[in-house]
DNA sequence: GGAGAGTGCCTTTTT
DNA sequence: GGCACTCTCC
């Protein structure tokens, strides 16, 4: 049973009580002032964000006063649908009158693409910080803008800071100066941290030390680009945002006014600017809802700050703290597993959720041979799973989106359908870019990678004539335009049919039509293999188009939502494939977690700092809590390898190696390509046996106590791949340049010094690592 | 100045 | 296995 559900009939405040716990009911009911609810994975949060939405309305607030806001696309996007559906059935007789500000403003931006009749919501203001961010700032723009700014997506914004190299002649020919996207990350984490670039580069980027003059130089003509061009990246629209509020002190009053209630939903994941805009919009009165779950925080990498939590009672006083810790979701022994994830965090979270869901049966550790032969398996065993569940009630959970590469091969040849998120967004493919880059040259015809984009698609133009050709039509200089127009017949067609529907301006869906038509030429003769399935991706972007009216919007929403992802929501005949950062707030009868093998989950990448490794595992959490009824974790013992085209021995992942043993099952592939179970007993896994450290400081950007560690103890060394055989054998070698402790790993020997700062360490029962000299204690 | 072949490199997560 | 960049020829 999903206890989440929302009930058919509720129509009086009364009958909240029947729906909800104590503690829920308690942060429905607490409608002013300003309320942090801390909730546990599974505690029904979305259900109170709901009913307090419905207790708002039956308190006769009226929808165009509360704002909602998300951190992710698909937060927002089950709120509002799960809102709209309980508050049609709670509100349906009841008029509102139309507010004055959004009667005049027509700012139901989230609302006018869903063809619901909710009539009741139209006026309900929610989506991401993104979203709302623009719908604001596409009729308000700060000083500095003449006309409302275009929105970048990130492939925009690193072709623009490629130009820029180019034209700053930075760096000719280096090939270690980092790729257009390494520096948009870098940059935007700069500004999500609110961290100069170069305190970014030496704190976590110190490779590219040498480069920080060239960098810097980089990020100013970024930036002025940006401002002369009036667009503006996803960090620019919270940040411009901001600005304009601060600039505008009238106009952040008549926000105040209009959003009476506030409600943010992920607290744990908002950033510094967010975390400001939010209180901008509170104001005095201060009537705001923030939920969160510090253990589900995942998203540090960009910037979120899981002190913006804590920091909510410093900022609001007054504040009320609400806990939610009963689990409805998941069964005991899935939350036993999940428990025991967070036990060994280094940071602890004070915090054990419990359940009256009975056990049907334990999690289990499936280990194929393979990634290859774990397709297989996966496969098989979703087949099973449908025998019992609805498809849309199985997923299947990644660490990245490329895991699922083999997964997919094999789910297309037993034709099980599924749709998958995270990963490459469709938006990004090539056929839609272009064709999206036509539509964008008919609102805004200086836009120079839309124009860009354009001009390649015809033979005989490359970047020069392609610059030529713009500033000629900046200029107004036909002769120069229609010369290079003869060079080129089908860039003058081009141009022609933007001109025509520029001037005769019709629906978005018609243009989408009309583009694609005059883009098909290209598309079948460029794409040989699979032009039919770009057409109907093509057909598909003119169906979204029809929902909008205004192109303008059309365009900014495909950068800010996948609405190729929110449109198959409803398809109950397929199952799910994710990305577990895409994966968060949802829930799955059955959930299979994939390639937990070391390097793959937790990432390679994490390694280095013990708060990415922390990060990791508050993943492993998120992932393993989406499981309501059957939680199985897939575990190769090797992995295929493209470059030699033969398979690695690999270490589990060290999420799995810690777990006890009575909490899962296990299961090994045998040679006929099913599954035995290891009996307990025989095949003891080894458990992790916390060791306390003496008093070692360690570098970390944190400072956690570092007498709370996880060490695997008395593990003998166990060779686990090639490699690591000769390695260990190297580091029984007397040469051996001694041993070393690590948080995470333990005890080890290392193997090599690899100047200036890196050791190659071995530890037992892991295999060999590099790791910084910074996070390594080296015996004397 | 452009096109196409060849080479090296890395492969997190999202708005 | 895909892309970003380089080199060479037209």
């Amino acid at each position: 049973m999903n206890h989440n559900n929302i009930p058919q009939q509720i129509t009086q405040t009364k009958d909240f009580n029947s729906h909800l716990n104590e503690a829920q009911l308690q942060a429905v009911e607490s409608i002013n002032g300003a309320t942090l609810v801390i909730a546990g994975a599974g505690s029904g949060k979305t259900r109170t964000i709901v009913y307090r939405l419905a207790h708002l309305l039956n308190s006769g607030v009226s929808p165009s006063n509360i704002l909602l806001l998300t951190f992710t696309r698909k937060a927002s996007h089950e709120m509002l649908q799960r809102a709209t559906k309980l508050l049609n059935e709670t509100t349906s007789n009841i008029i509102y009158p139309e507010n004055d500000l959004s009667a005049s403003e027509n700012n139901n931006y989230y609302y006018h693409k869903e063809n619901s009749p909710h009539t009741s919501l139209i006026n309900l203001q929610g989506g991401t910080f993104h979203s709302f961010a623009f719908s604001v700032l596409r009729q308000y723009y700060p000083s500095g803008y003449a006309t409302p700014p275009n929105i970048l997506d990130s492939s925009d914004s690193s072709g623009i800071i490629h130009d820029c190299k180019d034209n700053l002649k930075i760096a000719k020919g280096e090939k270690s100066f980092p790729k257009s996207q390494t520096v948009l990350s870098l940059f935007s984490k700069a500004r999500n941290k609110e961290l100069s670039l170069d305190e970014v580069i030496k704190r976590e980027l110190y490779h590219l030390l040498p480069y920080s003059d060239d960098l810097e130089q980089l990020y100013q003509a970024y930036k002025s680009f940006k401002r002369q061009h009036a667009v503006m990246d996803y960090d620019d629209l919270l940040f411009e945002l901001e600005r304009l509020f601060t600039e505008r002190p009238d106009l952040l009053t008549s926000y105040q006014n209009r959003f009476q209630y506030i409600m943010v939903d992920e607290y744990q994941d908002t950033n510094l600017v967010q975390c400001r805009l939010v209180r901008l919009l509170a104001g005095e009165k201060g009537n705001i809802m923030a939920v969160g779950d510090d253990a589900q925080s995942i998203y540090a990498f960009r910037g979120a700050n899981v002190k913006n939590i804590l920091a909510f009672t410093e900022h609001f006083p007054q504040a009320k703290i609400i806990k939610l810790e009963e689990n409805y979701r998941s069964t005991q022994s899935i939350l036993n597993l999940c428990n025991s994830v967070l036990d060994h965090a280094v940071e602890s979270y004070k915090k054990h959720l419990f359940t009256k869901r009975e056990n049907k049966q334990k999690p289990q550790v499936i280990r194929p041979f393979s990634d290859l032969t774990q397709a297989k398996l996966v496969a098989s065993r979703i087949v099973e799973l449908m025998g019992r569940y609805e498809p849309n009630e199985i997923a299947v959970l990644f660490r990245s989106g490329y895991h699922s590469y083999h997964l997919e091969l094999e789910l297309n040849k037993r034709g099980v359908r599924f749709r998958k998120y995270g990963g490459i967004r469709y938006i990004e493919a090539q056929h839609i870019k272009d064709v999206m880059s036509y539509a964008r040259l008919l609102v805004n015809p200086l836009d120079f990678n839309a124009f860009q984009r354009v001009t390649s698609l015809s033979k005989g133009i490359g970047p020069k004539t392609c610059l030529k050709l713009y500033n000629a039509m900046q200029n107004h200089d036909d002769q120069e335009v229609s010369k290079i127009c003869k060079k080129a017949p089908t860039l003058a067609a081009d141009l022609k049919i933007i001109e025509k529907l520029r001037i005769s301006n019709p629906s978005p869906s018609y243009i989408i039509d009309e583009l694609t038509e005059h883009y098909k030429p290209y598309l079948t003769s460029n794409f040989p293999d699979d032009h039919p399935r770009r057409l109907q991706g093509l057909e598909e972007l003119g169906h979204i188009a029809a929902t909008y009216t205004e192109l303008d919007l059309f365009i900014a929403d495909l950068c800010l939502e996948d609405p190729f992802n929110s449109n198959q929501q409803e398809d109950t005949e397929k199952i799910t494939l994710s990305t577990i950062h895409s994966a968060k707030g949802l829930e799955w009868s059955a959930v299979l977690i994939i390639d937990l093998a070391e390097d793959r989950f937790p990432s390679k990448k994490s390694l280095l700092k013990i708060e990415d490794f922390e990060e990791e595992r508050r993943l492993m959490y998120v992932a393993c809590t989406r499981a309501k009824d059957e939680l199985y974790l897939f575990s190769p013992l090797s992995l295929y390898d493209r470059a030699t085209g033969g398979t690695n021995q690999v270490q589990p992942s060290p999420f799995i190696k810690e777990l006890k043993t009575e909490l899962y099952e296990e299961w090994q592939e045998n040679y006929i390509g099913g599954l035995t179970q290891k009996s307990a007993g025989v095949n003891q896994t080894q458990t992790y046996k916390p060791e306390r450290l003496s008093q070692t400081k360690w570098n970390s950007e944190y400072d956690i106590d570092p007498t709370i560690t996880i060490t695997p103890a008395n593990n003998p060394p166990i060779p686990s791949t090639v490699e690591q055989n000769t390695n260990t054998t190297q580091a029984k070698d007397p040469r051996s340049l001694g041993l070393c402790t690590h948080r995470i790993f333990g005890r080890g020997k290392i193997i090599e010094e690899l100047p200036p700062d890196k050791y190659k360490v071995n530890f037992p029962g892991i295999g060999v690592k590099v790791i910084l000299s910074d996070y390594l204690k080296i015996d004397d």
